[in-house]
DNA sequence: CCTATTTTGTCAATGTTTCGTCTAGATATT
DNA sequence: AATATCTAGACGAAACATTGACAAAATAGG
């Protein structure tokens, strides 16, 4: 087990973890939470796990327990118990686990990975612009954008990226792609596009992808943000007239609700309003939903073809690669 | 049964049942309905099934049973009591509430909220680019998206809205606003702030507000999205050298972890950065947190002369109208 | 209906425990 | 030399335990 070698001295620890110093030091004397090395001059030195653990311990305490209850309990456990007593969003530790560095094709994915990676949004901006003007609106959505959420949540769900990064990458490019998604600049008898992610599925990378996607071609697109009801999803779809409703789904890919939620999202639409699901766990709950009417797409050449195909009219079948059975 | 071991003081207990501590101390010794354990010196000791014991009973005697009564039954028949109970309370939910609806002085504030009603995204737009005309930004932003947003707050509250309005809007807004908050088109040396909400916190529409507002004045700005933990607030304004951290605090009013999470992120913080709040709710946290250096901010006019305070220089007092007490 | 008793939640007073913080002098690190 | 860290102990606020008393409500009895 490599523990990613480094060491951290105190004042680290202390900024990372939020405790002070002093709070440290007497955990470890009456508790002994955690015993970090000692190096050379007789002085602490903390391993990234030690950090993880007084995290955890820091978040418990804040929620109540007692420290003297939860001090002496295994790495699992407090894990567990963090998990368990956040319903929110939660920043885990990151278990280190096999790094295998995905490798982005394309240049101006590499440099703006890289920007994200050092929180540098000038950097990250520049590269935008400079690949707006080289591949135009679409190739810039399909051959850096997308392959760049890609990369961005395998590294997230890696630990190599935290949730600050992806925050800002998001919050980056939603502002960068919003000069795209004009809705109402475009012809009133345009078809309607809803892009959102439902309730629970916190990444909107996706569907903020979708919106400029359809908005470059031509649709009236309402982005509606991330973590939606499925209910206020529909309110919104029927209230807007949506010719479709595109849903990203990516993190929780084990979500047991979900297929259910859509179909009911499905059962509240106006029949000829089509529901596209995609993103990377989109694929783990499209099994059974097809007869539904739901479609799942895979790639944004995929979208595109699919967005021409329903433009002019929507066909009760569609160019679907999978033939809608009953 | 894993029962995680972990056990829990009598607070938590109280909070969790929602008895008070006196009821519990004297039901085990009128009654002896729980024999908690006792840890190290004398201090009552509770495991999670008596928790649950405790809940069932507090449920109970709020249904009226007397306390004597059931205090003596077993686990199992307590649990059988409880979910024939719940059976016949089901449906109890009162709506009733004093509708006094708001009445925005500004015309395009009322325009806009009735466009944000009627989901007409369009008219919403069409409505801010004529104020933002008839205004200027700085205008804009104070005498109609402010009270718009405070407007809209007070509908979902009211039940007036969903939440699939407030998403509309907020999305909205956030795009039309997005024009404003170029962060790095400005010169570098200009101050950085960093907007965000805390983790729980679910509306961003005060966040954005301040971006859009600090962006105006030169800041540099970055809109760091909702619902971030706070390590990550921290880790970002470390990492971008911010001068100012500005948090909005609008939905739970009564989070108690807030104030504690606030007092984190200062310490996590340069010394030299600031953190200010504002929002609705941020008043409700707001004492106890002056003498960390955190300020609270009410309106968008102070907010600009606390930002021109802190621009050229950050000196230790600034311009705050409340005297620091102590 | 009116009182007496029991039930039940709440409170105050006082001593103990828990837990974060602080001080001070010595040693390490840069 | 200036900072950062170490140890050891002390301090104080908040939480907890115990005892006893009190008041409101339910119950019983006349």
């Amino acid at each position: 087990m490599l523990t990613s070698g480094i060491q951290h001295t105190i004042s680290t620890v202390s900024q990372r973890t939020g405790l002070s110093q002093h709070v440290i030091r007497v955990w470890e004397k009456r508790y002994g939470t955690i015993r970090p090395g000692r190096s050379g001059g007789n002085q602490r030195v903390y391993s990234e796990s030690d950090i993880a653990r007084l995290q955890c311990l820091q978040k418990l305490t804040a929620q109540g327990f007692s420290i003297s209850k939860v001090a002496h309990l295994d790495d699992a456990t407090l894990g567990q118990m963090v998990t368990a007593e956040i319903d929110k969003t939660s920043t885990n530790i990151s278990p280190s686990q096999e790094v295998r560095p995905v490798a982005p094709t394309n240049d101006s994915v590499v440099q703006a990975l890289d920007a994200v990676r050092h929180m540098n949004l000038g950097a990250l901006e520049d590269c935008l612009e400079r690949a707006l003007l080289k591949y135009g609106q679409i190739g810039l959505l399909e051959r850096v954008i997308a392959p760049l959420a890609e990369a961005i949540g395998e590294e997230w769900r890696g630990g190599r990226l935290q949730v600050a990064h992806e925050h800002l990458a998001t919050s980056t490019l939603r502002t960068f792609l919003g000069r795209f998604v004009r809705p109402f600049t475009v012809h009133p008898s345009a078809p309607m596009l809803v892009a959102t992610t439902p309730a629970g599925q916190l990444h909107e990378l996706g569907a903020i992808l979708v919106a400029a996607t359809a908005s470059g071609m031509g649709w009236r697109v309402i982005y509606a943000g991330a973590s939606l009801p499925c209910e206020e999803i529909a309110r919104i779809a029927r209230s807007q007239s949506a010719r479709v409703v595109a849903l990203s789904l990516i993190h929780p890919e084990d979500d047991p609700l979900i297929p259910q939620e859509l179909k009911r999202i499905k059962r509240m639409l106006e029949p000829s309003t089509r529901i596209i699901m995609g993103g990377r766990a989109a694929s783990a709950y499209a099994n059974g939903l097809s007869e539904d009417g739901i479609v799942l797409i895979r790639t944004l050449d995929e979208l595109r073809s699919m967005l021409d195909s329903l433009r002019t009219k929507h066909d009760p079948d569609l160019g679907n690669p999978v033939p809608a059975l009953t």
